[in-house]
DNA sequence: TCTGGGGTCCTAGGACCC
DNA sequence: TCTGGGGTCCTAGGACCC
């Protein structure tokens, strides 16, 4: 039996914990630069919030209905995440953190499963503030179709066993884990508009539409389980940062100092989990909104001669790339840096007629690098990072970081 | 005027090898 | 005019997830 724990309006309920009054009240938290609706309490759905719905769009919407608006803050998310999973962790040996609000226990074994799923939501509830759903199933996506109709029916937990075709016929196809939009249109051709037809179709009409993921999607609602838990995460492949700019920017100078400073990020991702690099991409965009502006997009890769962890040479190399895409006369609205093809550490390969770095050099970067993690930028930054930075994204509404910062810590009186 | 960010996996097709 | 068979590797694009 898996368990799949899930936070309710997670970022919604993250503000809330902080801030009481807003229980009951319509809420919304917005992507990077102030841009989309990315979490709605309950109350904001019902008013008709829709999920990703540029600010701009509903923005009067907001302010007619008195709608509680804030930016993201994503210090704040993370701490009370690692906070709900250390609840979880007390309930199953085995534990699958799947996203930021998601995860999968291992409920094998256990004589009353139900029952242990309502104590974790009671607990969880009570010691982070963080309310959450609990769906109970064979399979991963059965755990998954279980929580979605938690949520939907508001009592919090749920169990679905294979082969209930009542309850599979009340969720609808593009709500089954593992079917987007496009294949959702697709299935609903062939006529499977709910989980339950969709379990009914032939296996090889499945694959046809959907190749072989479709089919593992359609054997876990036959309660056939084809995902794994993954308790450890796999060491990521490739780290990406970006970036929409909080006004349009025409110049290299600026853009440069942007690139920089992703780079700077992307890098101590990578560093931070042990990693090296071994390629680079750099790549940039205008508003693809904007119809009355020539747009221009463009991106480009290099291998780096040895896999790399300094930032130093990250900044060099994404700049010169930076350089061999930018065109002059657009007005850009997003860049980024990628870092492709990681590899650990531990195992990096030596070049063959050269040595690596000198100690010196490697010395003085984890200084840096050091003084900045410790102290923020006001301890140090790297020069090509730039200091006014005009060009950073919106984000006027954001709180403080209560839980991880001692100078925004709430107070009390 | 304003429209997010960060990932993974699978497949088809092209380049190349013997 | 006729023009093999069997592989691997890489990349781009499409699909999905949160």
């Amino acid at each position: 039996m898996i368990a799949l724990a899930d936070c309710n309006n997670f970022y919604v309920s993250c503000e809330r914990v902080f801030r009481p009054h807003l229980h009951d009240r319509p809420v919304i938290v917005l992507s990077n630069n102030d841009g989309c609706a990315v979490a709605r309490s309950n109350e904001a759905k019902a008013l008709g919030v829709p999920m990703g719905a540029p600010y701009h769009q509903v923005r009067y919407l907001c302010e007619r209905n008195g709608v509680q608006v804030f930016s993201s803050n994503y210090e704040l998310y993370g701490d009370m995440s690692g906070r709900v999973v250390s609840v979880l962790r007390r309930f199953a040996s085995e534990l699958e953190v799947y996203s930021i609000d998601e995860s999968f226990l291992n409920f094998s074994g256990l004589s009353d499963p139900f029952a242990l799923a309502v104590s974790m939501r009671q607990t969880v509830g009570q010691w982070t503030g963080i309310p959450i759903s609990v769906g109970l199933g064979p399979t991963k996506t059965l755990a998954k179709l279980a929580n979605r109709l938690a949520k939907k029916s508001g009592s919090g937990c749920m169990q679905v066993e294979a082969g209930e075709d009542d309850i599979l016929s009340r969720v609808a196809i593009e709500d089954v884990w593992g079917v987007g939009r496009r294949l959702a249109v697709r299935l609903r051709r062939v006529g499977a508009l709910d989980a339950c037809g969709f379990i009914h179709l032939p296996p090889s009409v499945v694959r046809s539409i959907g190749g072989v993921t479709l089919e593992r999607t359609w054997r876990e609602l036959h309660g056939i389980p084809c995902l794994d838990m993954e308790e450890i995460a796999p060491a990521r492949k490739n780290t990406c940062c970006s970036r929409s700019f909080g006004k349009p920017l025409t110049g290299l100078a600026e853009l440069e100092e942007a690139v920089a400073n992703y780079a700077v990020r992307a890098i101590r991702k990578v560093r931070s989990e042990g990693s090296l690099a071994c390629g680079i991409q750099v790549f940039v965009m205008t508003n693809r909104f904007r119809e009355d502006q020539p747009q221009y997009s463009n991106a480009r890769a290099l291998a780096l001669d040895e896999p790399t962890d300094d930032p130093i040479r990250v900044i060099r190399r994404a700049k010169e790339l930076l350089r061999s895409i930018f065109r002059p006369g657009y007005s850009y609205k997003k860049a980024g840096v990628i870092l492709l093809d990681l590899v650990s550490s531990h195992s990096r390969q030596g070049l063959l007629f050269e040595e690596f770095g000198d100690d010196r050099t490697r010395g003085f970067v984890d200084a840096v690098e050091e003084v900045a993690a410790r102290y923020g930028p006001i301890g140090g930054f790297w020069a090509a990072q730039g200091i006014d930075k005009s060009w950073s994204m919106r984000r006027e509404m954001r709180t403080p970081r209560y839980t991880t910062n001692w100078l925004e810590i709430p107070e009390i009186g």
